[in-house]
DNA sequence: GTGATTTCTTTACCTATGTAAATGCATTTG
DNA sequence: CAAATGCATTTACATAGGTAAAGAAATCAC
Protein backbone atom coordinates (compact mmCIF):
# COMPACT_ATOMS: atom_id res chain seq x y z
CA UNK A 1 0.00 0.00 0.00
CA UNK A 2 3.09 2.42 0.61
CA UNK A 3 3.56 2.88 -3.50
CA UNK A 4 -0.34 3.81 -3.54
CA UNK A 5 0.08 6.44 -0.85
CA UNK A 6 2.81 8.08 -2.12
CA UNK A 7 1.07 8.30 -5.36
CA UNK A 8 -1.79 9.96 -4.12
CA UNK A 9 -0.02 12.05 -1.96
CA UNK A 10 2.12 13.17 -5.20
CA UNK A 11 -1.37 14.18 -6.48
CA UNK A 12 -2.54 16.26 -3.78
CA UNK A 13 -1.96 15.93 0.12
CA UNK A 14 -4.48 13.53 2.17
CA UNK A 15 -5.52 13.58 5.07
CA UNK A 16 -5.10 10.89 7.57
CA UNK A 17 -8.69 10.16 7.72
CA UNK A 18 -9.38 9.89 4.50
CA UNK A 19 -6.20 7.62 3.76
CA UNK A 20 -7.68 5.40 6.16
CA UNK A 21 -10.93 5.16 4.34
CA UNK A 22 -9.62 5.52 1.08
CA UNK A 23 -6.66 2.32 1.74
CA UNK A 24 -9.95 0.03 3.01
CA UNK A 25 -10.92 0.27 -0.22
CA UNK A 26 -8.24 -1.72 -1.67
CA UNK A 27 -6.93 -5.23 -1.86
CA UNK A 28 -3.87 -7.73 -3.02
CA UNK A 29 -4.12 -9.20 -6.53
CA UNK A 30 -2.26 -10.48 -9.05
CA UNK A 31 -2.85 -11.04 -13.11
CA UNK A 32 -0.98 -13.63 -14.79
CA UNK A 33 0.84 -13.06 -18.53
CA UNK A 34 -1.92 -12.78 -20.63
CA UNK A 35 -4.51 -12.42 -18.25
CA UNK A 36 -7.45 -9.45 -18.91
CA UNK A 37 -7.77 -6.72 -16.73
CA UNK A 38 -10.67 -5.35 -18.64
CA UNK A 39 -12.59 -6.14 -21.46
CA UNK A 40 -14.14 -4.39 -24.34
CA UNK A 41 -18.00 -4.51 -23.95
CA UNK A 42 -17.85 -4.77 -20.44
CA UNK A 43 -18.79 -1.57 -18.38
CA UNK A 44 -15.40 -1.34 -15.80
CA UNK A 45 -16.21 -1.92 -12.31
CA UNK A 46 -13.14 -2.04 -10.67
CA UNK A 47 -10.26 0.75 -10.72
CA UNK A 48 -6.73 -0.70 -9.64
CA UNK A 49 -3.53 0.47 -8.96
CA UNK A 50 -0.50 -1.29 -10.83
CA UNK A 51 2.60 -2.31 -8.01
CA UNK A 52 4.59 -4.29 -10.57
CA UNK A 53 4.43 -6.08 -13.89
CA UNK A 54 3.74 -4.18 -17.21
CA UNK A 55 0.25 -3.81 -18.83
CA UNK A 56 -1.02 -3.17 -22.44
CA UNK A 57 -4.05 -1.00 -23.51
CA UNK A 58 -5.04 -1.61 -26.83
CA UNK A 59 -8.11 -1.36 -29.18
CA UNK A 60 -9.35 -3.83 -30.98
CA UNK A 61 -11.39 -2.94 -34.69
CA UNK A 62 -13.87 -5.11 -36.71
CA UNK A 63 -11.50 -6.61 -38.51
CA UNK A 64 -9.81 -7.77 -35.55
CA UNK A 65 -6.58 -5.14 -35.92
CA UNK A 66 -5.19 -4.51 -32.69
CA UNK A 67 -3.99 -0.58 -31.58
CA UNK A 68 -1.53 -0.89 -28.78
CA UNK A 69 -2.76 2.22 -27.39
CA UNK A 70 -0.17 2.43 -24.29
CA UNK A 71 2.19 0.71 -22.33
CA UNK A 72 1.18 0.93 -18.24
CA UNK A 73 4.62 0.34 -16.11
CA UNK A 74 4.36 0.36 -12.59
CA UNK A 75 3.68 2.69 -10.33
CA UNK A 76 0.09 3.82 -11.66
CA UNK A 77 -3.08 3.60 -11.85
CA UNK A 78 -4.98 0.84 -14.38
CA UNK A 79 -8.57 0.50 -15.59
CA UNK A 80 -10.98 1.41 -17.93
CA UNK A 81 -11.13 5.09 -17.02
CA UNK A 82 -13.55 6.10 -19.57
CA UNK A 83 -15.94 3.49 -18.49
CA UNK A 84 -15.87 4.46 -15.02
CA UNK A 85 -16.79 7.48 -15.43
CA UNK A 86 -19.35 7.45 -17.96
CA UNK A 87 -20.29 3.86 -16.74
CA UNK A 88 -20.73 2.76 -20.52
CA UNK A 89 -18.98 -0.44 -22.07
CA UNK A 90 -15.16 -0.26 -22.34
CA UNK A 91 -13.99 0.53 -26.07
CA UNK A 92 -10.52 -0.74 -25.04
CA UNK A 93 -9.13 -4.29 -23.62
CA UNK A 94 -6.14 -3.90 -20.94
CA UNK A 95 -4.04 -7.65 -20.74
CA UNK A 96 -1.57 -7.98 -18.46
CA UNK A 97 1.96 -8.46 -20.67
CA UNK A 98 4.16 -9.75 -17.36
CA UNK A 99 2.57 -11.41 -14.21
CA UNK A 100 1.75 -8.42 -12.30
CA UNK A 101 0.75 -7.46 -8.97
CA UNK A 102 -2.12 -4.97 -8.38
CA UNK A 103 -4.28 -3.21 -5.60
CA UNK A 104 -8.15 -3.46 -7.09
CA UNK A 105 -10.89 -0.96 -5.55
CA UNK A 106 -14.28 -0.72 -6.49
CA UNK A 107 -14.07 2.41 -8.46
CA UNK A 108 -18.32 3.60 -6.84
CA UNK A 109 -16.56 3.31 -3.17
CA UNK A 110 -13.92 5.78 -4.05
CA UNK A 111 -16.64 8.00 -5.62
CA UNK A 112 -18.04 7.73 -2.45
CA UNK A 113 -15.39 8.96 -0.59
CA UNK A 114 -15.35 12.41 -2.58
CA UNK A 115 -18.82 13.63 -0.25
CA UNK A 116 -17.03 13.03 3.13
CA UNK A 117 -13.27 13.67 1.51
CA UNK A 118 -12.83 16.80 -0.24
CA UNK A 119 -9.38 15.98 -0.52
CA UNK A 120 -9.83 12.53 -2.27
CA UNK A 121 -11.75 14.41 -4.42
CA UNK A 122 -9.23 16.77 -5.64
CA UNK A 123 -6.88 14.36 -6.08
CA UNK A 124 -8.98 12.46 -8.34
CA UNK A 125 -9.46 16.00 -10.46
CA UNK A 126 -6.00 16.11 -10.78
CA UNK A 127 -5.90 12.98 -11.40
CA UNK A 128 -7.89 13.40 -14.38
CA UNK A 129 -6.76 16.52 -15.47
CA UNK A 130 -3.21 14.47 -15.54
CA UNK A 131 -4.76 11.60 -17.60
CA UNK A 132 -6.13 14.87 -19.78
CA UNK A 133 -2.61 16.10 -20.56
CA UNK A 134 -0.73 12.60 -21.20
CA UNK A 135 -3.36 12.03 -23.77
CA UNK A 136 -2.93 15.54 -25.53
CA UNK A 137 0.81 14.72 -25.38
CA UNK A 138 0.27 11.44 -27.77
CA UNK A 139 -2.09 12.49 -29.57
CA UNK A 140 0.77 15.62 -30.70
CA UNK A 141 2.98 12.50 -31.30
CA UNK A 142 0.53 10.54 -33.80
CA UNK A 143 -0.33 13.11 -35.66
CA UNK A 144 2.21 15.58 -35.93
CA UNK A 145 5.18 12.70 -36.15
CA UNK A 146 6.46 10.13 -38.40
CA UNK A 147 6.90 6.61 -37.44
CA UNK A 148 10.65 6.92 -36.86
CA UNK A 149 10.72 10.05 -34.94
CA UNK A 150 7.39 8.25 -32.40
CA UNK A 151 9.90 5.80 -32.60
CA UNK A 152 12.21 7.47 -30.93
CA UNK A 153 10.68 9.00 -27.98
CA UNK A 154 8.95 5.54 -27.46
CA UNK A 155 12.53 4.52 -26.47
CA UNK A 156 13.12 7.60 -24.62
CA UNK A 157 9.83 7.08 -22.63
CA UNK A 158 10.02 3.50 -22.05
CA UNK A 159 13.65 2.94 -21.73
CA UNK A 160 13.69 -0.84 -20.99
CA UNK A 161 10.18 -1.66 -22.17
CA UNK A 162 12.22 -3.06 -25.54
CA UNK A 163 13.67 -6.07 -24.15
CA UNK A 164 10.48 -6.85 -22.28
CA UNK A 165 8.02 -7.15 -24.67
CA UNK A 166 7.69 -8.62 -27.92
CA UNK A 167 8.48 -6.42 -31.02
CA UNK A 168 4.52 -6.51 -32.74
CA UNK A 169 3.82 -4.96 -29.41
CA UNK A 170 5.94 -2.22 -29.86
CA UNK A 171 4.94 -1.77 -33.53
CA UNK A 172 1.15 -1.52 -32.78
CA UNK A 173 2.20 0.61 -29.95
CA UNK A 174 3.51 2.83 -32.95
CA UNK A 175 0.82 2.33 -35.35
CA UNK A 176 2.89 0.74 -37.85
CA UNK A 177 3.59 -3.00 -38.73
CA UNK A 178 6.31 -5.21 -37.45
CA UNK A 179 7.71 -5.18 -40.93
CA UNK A 180 7.92 -1.81 -40.89
CA UNK A 181 9.56 -1.39 -37.57
CA UNK A 182 11.89 -4.15 -38.78
CA UNK A 183 12.73 -1.40 -41.57
CA UNK A 184 12.87 1.19 -39.18
CA UNK A 185 15.05 -0.44 -36.81
CA UNK A 186 17.39 -1.59 -39.69
CA UNK A 187 18.01 2.22 -41.03
CA UNK A 188 18.47 3.25 -37.55
CA UNK A 189 21.21 1.16 -37.11
CA UNK A 190 22.94 1.88 -40.16
CA UNK A 191 24.02 5.30 -39.20
CA UNK B 1 -24.15 34.22 -18.42
CA UNK B 2 -27.01 32.17 -19.08
CA UNK B 3 -25.58 29.55 -20.82
CA UNK B 4 -22.54 29.33 -19.04
CA UNK B 5 -24.87 28.70 -15.67
CA UNK B 6 -26.52 25.80 -18.07
CA UNK B 7 -23.48 24.34 -18.57
CA UNK B 8 -21.77 24.23 -15.18
CA UNK B 9 -25.48 22.87 -13.86
CA UNK B 10 -25.20 19.78 -16.15
CA UNK B 11 -22.00 19.12 -15.21
CA UNK B 12 -22.85 18.92 -11.59
CA UNK B 13 -25.16 21.68 -9.08
CA UNK B 14 -23.65 24.59 -8.12
CA UNK B 15 -25.39 26.57 -5.41
CA UNK B 16 -26.28 29.69 -5.50
CA UNK B 17 -23.53 31.08 -3.43
CA UNK B 18 -20.73 29.47 -5.33
CA UNK B 19 -22.60 30.65 -8.88
CA UNK B 20 -22.00 34.25 -7.44
CA UNK B 21 -18.43 33.72 -6.94
CA UNK B 22 -17.72 32.21 -10.41
CA UNK B 23 -20.39 34.46 -12.18
CA UNK B 24 -17.99 37.44 -11.06
CA UNK B 25 -15.06 35.86 -12.54
CA UNK B 26 -16.43 36.51 -16.31
CA UNK B 27 -16.37 39.07 -18.52
CA UNK B 28 -17.48 39.26 -21.99
CA UNK B 29 -15.68 39.75 -25.06
CA UNK B 30 -15.47 39.47 -28.47
CA UNK B 31 -12.90 37.84 -31.01
CA UNK B 32 -12.98 38.49 -34.90
CA UNK B 33 -12.46 35.55 -37.63
CA UNK B 34 -8.45 34.85 -37.45
CA UNK B 35 -7.98 36.55 -33.90
CA UNK B 36 -5.98 33.94 -31.71
CA UNK B 37 -7.21 33.57 -28.54
CA UNK B 38 -4.17 31.48 -27.22
CA UNK B 39 -1.00 30.57 -29.33
CA UNK B 40 2.14 27.84 -28.54
CA UNK B 41 4.73 28.88 -26.44
CA UNK B 42 2.77 30.96 -24.58
CA UNK B 43 1.43 30.06 -21.20
CA UNK B 44 -2.23 30.24 -21.04
CA UNK B 45 -3.76 32.40 -17.96
CA UNK B 46 -7.64 32.79 -19.30
CA UNK B 47 -10.11 30.29 -19.46
CA UNK B 48 -13.06 31.12 -21.56
CA UNK B 49 -16.91 30.04 -22.65
CA UNK B 50 -17.76 30.28 -26.23
CA UNK B 51 -21.53 31.63 -26.44
CA UNK B 52 -21.31 32.13 -30.29
CA UNK B 53 -18.19 31.47 -33.53
CA UNK B 54 -16.70 28.50 -34.26
CA UNK B 55 -13.07 27.89 -32.77
CA UNK B 56 -9.89 25.81 -34.33
CA UNK B 57 -7.86 24.48 -31.90
CA UNK B 58 -4.76 23.16 -33.53
CA UNK B 59 -0.66 21.84 -33.75
CA UNK B 60 1.70 23.18 -36.17
CA UNK B 61 5.09 21.60 -36.33
CA UNK B 62 8.99 22.70 -37.21
CA UNK B 63 7.70 22.28 -40.93
CA UNK B 64 5.14 24.34 -40.38
CA UNK B 65 2.74 21.61 -41.08
CA UNK B 66 -0.72 22.68 -39.21
CA UNK B 67 -2.68 19.73 -37.57
CA UNK B 68 -6.66 20.52 -36.50
CA UNK B 69 -7.03 18.28 -33.22
CA UNK B 70 -10.92 20.00 -32.72
CA UNK B 71 -13.30 22.81 -33.40
CA UNK B 72 -15.51 24.15 -30.83
CA UNK B 73 -18.80 24.85 -31.62
CA UNK B 74 -20.78 26.70 -28.91
CA UNK B 75 -21.34 26.43 -26.29
CA UNK B 76 -18.37 24.92 -24.33
CA UNK B 77 -15.32 26.15 -23.14
CA UNK B 78 -11.81 26.75 -25.11
CA UNK B 79 -8.41 27.73 -23.61
CA UNK B 80 -5.23 25.87 -23.51
CA UNK B 81 -6.25 23.21 -20.83
CA UNK B 82 -3.26 21.69 -20.77
CA UNK B 83 -1.01 24.75 -20.52
CA UNK B 84 -3.76 26.32 -17.43
CA UNK B 85 -3.38 23.21 -15.46
CA UNK B 86 0.88 22.06 -16.00
CA UNK B 87 1.60 25.80 -16.17
CA UNK B 88 3.97 24.96 -18.99
CA UNK B 89 3.71 27.12 -22.33
CA UNK B 90 1.09 25.66 -24.64
CA UNK B 91 1.63 23.57 -27.59
CA UNK B 92 -1.22 24.39 -29.40
CA UNK B 93 -3.08 27.55 -31.34
CA UNK B 94 -6.64 28.40 -31.01
CA UNK B 95 -8.08 30.22 -33.60
CA UNK B 96 -11.40 32.02 -34.08
CA UNK B 97 -12.88 30.68 -37.67
CA UNK B 98 -15.70 33.15 -37.38
CA UNK B 99 -16.40 36.08 -35.38
CA UNK B 100 -16.89 34.81 -31.68
CA UNK B 101 -18.41 36.06 -28.52
CA UNK B 102 -16.81 34.82 -25.43
CA UNK B 103 -16.88 35.15 -21.48
CA UNK B 104 -13.48 35.10 -20.35
CA UNK B 105 -12.06 34.55 -16.83
CA UNK B 106 -8.55 34.12 -15.22
CA UNK B 107 -8.15 30.29 -14.31
CA UNK B 108 -6.08 31.05 -10.91
CA UNK B 109 -9.52 32.60 -9.92
CA UNK B 110 -11.60 29.42 -10.08
CA UNK B 111 -8.96 27.61 -8.82
CA UNK B 112 -9.00 29.67 -6.19
CA UNK B 113 -13.01 28.62 -5.60
CA UNK B 114 -11.92 25.35 -5.13
CA UNK B 115 -10.92 26.09 -1.87
CA UNK B 116 -14.10 27.09 -0.89
CA UNK B 117 -16.82 25.89 -3.08
CA UNK B 118 -16.32 22.00 -3.28
CA UNK B 119 -19.42 21.86 -5.71
CA UNK B 120 -17.04 23.97 -8.28
CA UNK B 121 -14.38 21.60 -7.69
CA UNK B 122 -16.88 18.21 -8.11
CA UNK B 123 -17.66 20.66 -11.70
CA UNK B 124 -14.13 21.19 -12.34
CA UNK B 125 -13.03 16.95 -11.81
CA UNK B 126 -16.41 15.83 -13.67
CA UNK B 127 -15.14 18.28 -16.61
CA UNK B 128 -11.36 17.14 -16.71
CA UNK B 129 -13.14 13.91 -16.70
CA UNK B 130 -14.80 14.36 -20.15
CA UNK B 131 -12.28 16.42 -21.75
CA UNK B 132 -10.53 12.70 -21.11
CA UNK B 133 -13.19 10.43 -22.52
CA UNK B 134 -13.40 12.77 -25.78
CA UNK B 135 -9.91 12.32 -26.37
CA UNK B 136 -10.17 8.76 -25.75
CA UNK B 137 -12.76 8.77 -28.60
CA UNK B 138 -11.04 10.62 -30.94
CA UNK B 139 -8.06 8.58 -30.41
CA UNK B 140 -9.67 5.49 -31.29
CA UNK B 141 -10.75 7.42 -34.79
CA UNK B 142 -7.44 8.12 -35.50
CA UNK B 143 -5.68 5.13 -34.86
CA UNK B 144 -8.36 2.77 -35.89
CA UNK B 145 -10.14 4.34 -39.01
CA UNK B 146 -9.43 5.56 -42.47
CA UNK B 147 -9.66 8.60 -43.80
CA UNK B 148 -13.36 8.08 -45.50
CA UNK B 149 -14.64 6.52 -41.90
CA UNK B 150 -13.55 9.17 -40.50
CA UNK B 151 -14.81 11.53 -42.92
CA UNK B 152 -18.26 10.37 -42.28
CA UNK B 153 -18.10 10.75 -38.85
CA UNK B 154 -16.65 14.26 -39.29
CA UNK B 155 -20.26 14.97 -40.82
CA UNK B 156 -22.31 12.98 -38.54
CA UNK B 157 -20.19 14.90 -35.52
CA UNK B 158 -20.58 18.53 -37.06
CA UNK B 159 -23.64 18.33 -39.26
CA UNK B 160 -23.58 22.47 -40.14
CA UNK B 161 -19.67 23.08 -39.87
CA UNK B 162 -18.93 21.68 -43.43
CA UNK B 163 -20.68 24.60 -45.07
CA UNK B 164 -19.15 26.87 -42.65
CA UNK B 165 -15.12 26.67 -42.71
CA UNK B 166 -12.74 25.64 -45.38
CA UNK B 167 -12.41 22.25 -46.71
CA UNK B 168 -9.11 22.35 -46.06
CA UNK B 169 -9.57 22.71 -42.33
CA UNK B 170 -11.75 19.68 -42.12
CA UNK B 171 -8.81 17.65 -44.42
CA UNK B 172 -6.60 19.01 -41.50
CA UNK B 173 -8.77 18.14 -38.92
CA UNK B 174 -8.98 14.45 -40.87
CA UNK B 175 -5.66 13.91 -41.36
CA UNK B 176 -5.13 14.49 -44.81
CA UNK B 177 -4.67 16.70 -47.15
CA UNK B 178 -7.46 18.44 -49.56
CA UNK B 179 -6.29 16.90 -52.56
CA UNK B 180 -7.10 13.31 -50.46
CA UNK B 181 -10.42 14.71 -49.30
CA UNK B 182 -11.44 15.82 -52.58
CA UNK B 183 -11.03 12.17 -53.96
CA UNK B 184 -13.03 10.90 -51.07
CA UNK B 185 -15.77 13.35 -51.61
CA UNK B 186 -15.64 12.64 -55.03
CA UNK B 187 -15.63 8.48 -54.43
CA UNK B 188 -18.54 8.80 -51.89
CA UNK B 189 -20.56 10.99 -54.05
CA UNK B 190 -20.19 8.75 -57.48
CA UNK B 191 -22.63 5.57 -55.24
C1' DG C 1 19.24 -31.88 -26.63
C1' DT C 2 15.59 -32.12 -30.03
C1' DG C 3 11.59 -30.71 -31.80
C1' DA C 4 7.95 -27.24 -31.61
C1' DT C 5 6.54 -22.80 -31.16
C1' DT C 6 7.14 -18.00 -31.16
C1' DT C 7 9.36 -13.99 -32.75
C1' DC C 8 12.06 -11.21 -35.98
C1' DT C 9 13.68 -10.04 -40.48
C1' DT C 10 13.59 -9.88 -45.30
C1' DT C 11 11.66 -9.80 -49.90
C1' DA C 12 8.37 -8.69 -53.58
C1' DC C 13 4.56 -6.50 -54.65
C1' DC C 14 0.59 -3.31 -53.82
C1' DT C 15 -2.18 0.67 -52.13
C1' DA C 16 -3.31 4.87 -49.83
C1' DT C 17 -1.96 9.11 -49.57
C1' DG C 18 1.41 12.90 -50.24
C1' DT C 19 3.49 16.65 -53.45
C1' DA C 20 3.43 19.91 -56.99
C1' DA C 21 1.39 22.17 -60.50
C1' DA C 22 -2.46 23.44 -63.54
C1' DT C 23 -7.22 24.69 -63.97
C1' DG C 24 -11.57 26.52 -62.96
C1' DC C 25 -14.85 28.64 -60.06
C1' DA C 26 -16.43 31.91 -56.66
C1' DT C 27 -15.90 35.83 -53.95
C1' DT C 28 -13.96 40.09 -52.76
C1' DT C 29 -12.07 44.65 -53.80
C1' DG C 30 -10.80 48.73 -56.12
C1' DC D 1 -16.79 45.53 -64.36
C1' DA D 2 -12.14 43.67 -64.11
C1' DA D 3 -8.52 42.05 -61.57
C1' DA D 4 -7.12 39.66 -57.73
C1' DT D 5 -7.52 36.48 -54.33
C1' DG D 6 -9.03 32.27 -52.14
C1' DC D 7 -10.66 27.71 -52.60
C1' DA D 8 -11.71 23.07 -54.67
C1' DT D 9 -10.56 19.82 -58.00
C1' DT D 10 -7.75 17.18 -61.01
C1' DT D 11 -3.61 15.07 -62.87
C1' DA D 12 0.93 12.86 -62.84
C1' DC D 13 4.21 11.22 -60.21
C1' DA D 14 6.58 9.86 -55.68
C1' DT D 15 6.74 7.50 -51.27
C1' DA D 16 5.59 5.56 -46.81
C1' DG D 17 3.84 1.89 -45.28
C1' DG D 18 0.72 -2.39 -45.84
C1' DT D 19 0.26 -7.61 -47.09
C1' DA D 20 1.77 -12.14 -47.65
C1' DA D 21 5.02 -15.49 -47.54
C1' DA D 22 9.43 -17.45 -46.53
C1' DG D 23 13.42 -18.04 -43.92
C1' DA D 24 16.32 -17.27 -39.75
C1' DA D 25 16.71 -16.89 -34.83
C1' DA D 26 15.35 -17.37 -30.46
C1' DT D 27 12.72 -19.49 -26.83
C1' DC D 28 10.01 -23.10 -24.75
C1' DA D 29 8.60 -27.92 -23.57
C1' DC D 30 9.60 -32.33 -22.66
Amino acid sequence: MHSLKTFFNRLSPISAQSWDKLEALFSPQSLKKGDYFITAGETARDIAFLESGIIRAFYRNSEAVEYNKHFFTNPCFIGGYASLVTKTPNQIHQQALTDCTILTARYAGIQELYESCPDIERAARILAEQFFVQKEQREIEIVLLDADKRYEIFQKHFPQLEQQVPQYHIASYLGITPTQLSRIRRKMAGR
